[in-house]
DNA sequence: CTCTGGTGCGCTCTTACCTCA
DNA sequence: ACTGAGGTAAGAGCGCACCAG
């Protein structure tokens, strides 16, 4: 199994700022899809053709089970001004398929993927740890009160107390459902209430447990995306504090030339700056003619530092040179130095 | 046309659990 | 056997967009 990383642009550079581009912006459409940070996992693509097929299969009348229930769970949530442990409280519980949804998930429901009891409609029935202390225990929960497995058990604890303990049991996906799941975010990192249903129905997962992992899987993809520009900041800093490093030694040699050769500047006392964002020259001078001189320095120097090419790269470390002086060339080099 | 409440969905933060060294 | 770190599924709260009345 291979497992590509890219970050950015199709082309070799970063993505720079990524995280400055709005959320929404990011999200995969035809056009941006080039744009966005995608992990490719090497799996064969027989499920991801399956999943489109079994989509295509879907009209409609499939993905309205659970919107129903969702309906349903917001509402209730809605309806308590806390949003906290409403869903326990008015008695729906997202762990909780209600009889709508428990029609179309019945397979999920039944068969958690860490269920023992568990039979997958595809090849997803490969557990991780098959016979960990996690199957274990599900095999006795199973063979104990109820035949509904963890998603069973965790539907019922807003009706008992000892079911607490039980409540936030970890259900950890097996290796094919995440990669199945991967393969999917691959194609696209948001679902569609159909898309959901239909990958949870393919990994027998329930809706919400897809739900929550595109979520986590784009928040993953964010934290990395982060990172990068990250990285990238920190290489434009060390780039920048090299080329100020650059500058400064240049004006002492400039400075050093200056003494050197008091014949050197016969230009009036002209004082040049430039600034640091757009790279124009501002004149602070008495005289006329050092103020035209200037203007010459100023077109000559924005050909050379047009917007464009900034906008292209704007922390190039070949930045073009300023030379304040008359003629735009550079002034003579000491004989020795 | 504007306002308002409901709904759906995504994001972020956090927690709890699991695995592994 | 114990423990701490890292990974991750899931809960909770919030904001935004959309829609119907």
């Amino acid at each position: 199994m291979e497992l590509g990383l890219s970050l950015g642009d199709n082309s070799t550079t970063p993505r720079p700022f990524g995280f400055l581009a709005k959320n929404r912006e990011i999200k995969s459409t035809p056009t941006n899809r080039g744009l966005e940070f995608c992990m490719a996992l090497g799996i064969n693509s027989n499920g991801k053709r399956l999943l489109q097929d079994q989509e295509r299969d879907k009209s409609s009348g499939d993905g309205d089970d659970e919107s129903e229930a969702v309906k349903r769970s917001r509402s209730t949530r809605n309806g308590s001004s806390e949003g906290g442990s409403s869903e326990k409280v008015r008695g729906f519980d997202v762990n909780r398929l209600p009889p709508a949804a428990a029609d179309a998930e019945d397979g999920a429901a039944v068969s958690s993927p860490n269920s023992v009891a568990s039979s997958f409609q595809m090849d997803f029935c490969v557990f991780r740890g098959a016979g960990n202390k996690r199957d274990l225990e599900a095999a006795a929960a199973a063979a104990g009160v109820n035949d509904g497995g963890d998603a069973e058990r965790a539907s019922s604890r807003a009706s008992d107390d000892d079911e607490n303990a039980l409540s936030r049991k970890k259900l950890r996906l097996s290796k094919e459902q995440s990669a199945y799941l991967e393969e999917s975010f691959k194609e696209h990192n948001t679902l569609n209430p159909k898309q959901k249903l239909a990958l949870a129905k393919q990994l027998n997962l329930r809706p919400r447990q897809v739900e929550v992992w595109f979520q986590n899987r784009r928040a993953r993809t964010k934290l990395k995306q982060t990172e990068v520009d990250c990285e990238y900041l920190k290489r434009c800093c060390e780039t920048l504090t090299e080329e100020n490093r650059r500058l400064h030694k240049e004006l002492q040699e400039l400075r050093a030339l200056k003494n050197s050769n008091p014949f050197y500047m016969q230009l009036p006392a002209t004082t040049l700056t430039m600034c640091p964002s757009c790279e124009r020259v501002a004149t602070t001078t008495t005289s006329a003619a050092a103020a035209s001189a200037s203007t010459a320095i100023n077109n000559t120097t924005n050909t050379t530092t047009d917007s464009k090419s900034k906008a292209a790269n704007p922390f190039a470390p070949s930045r073009p040179r300023f030379y304040p002086f008359s003629q735009s060339q550079p002034p003579h080099q000491p004989a020795a130095s």
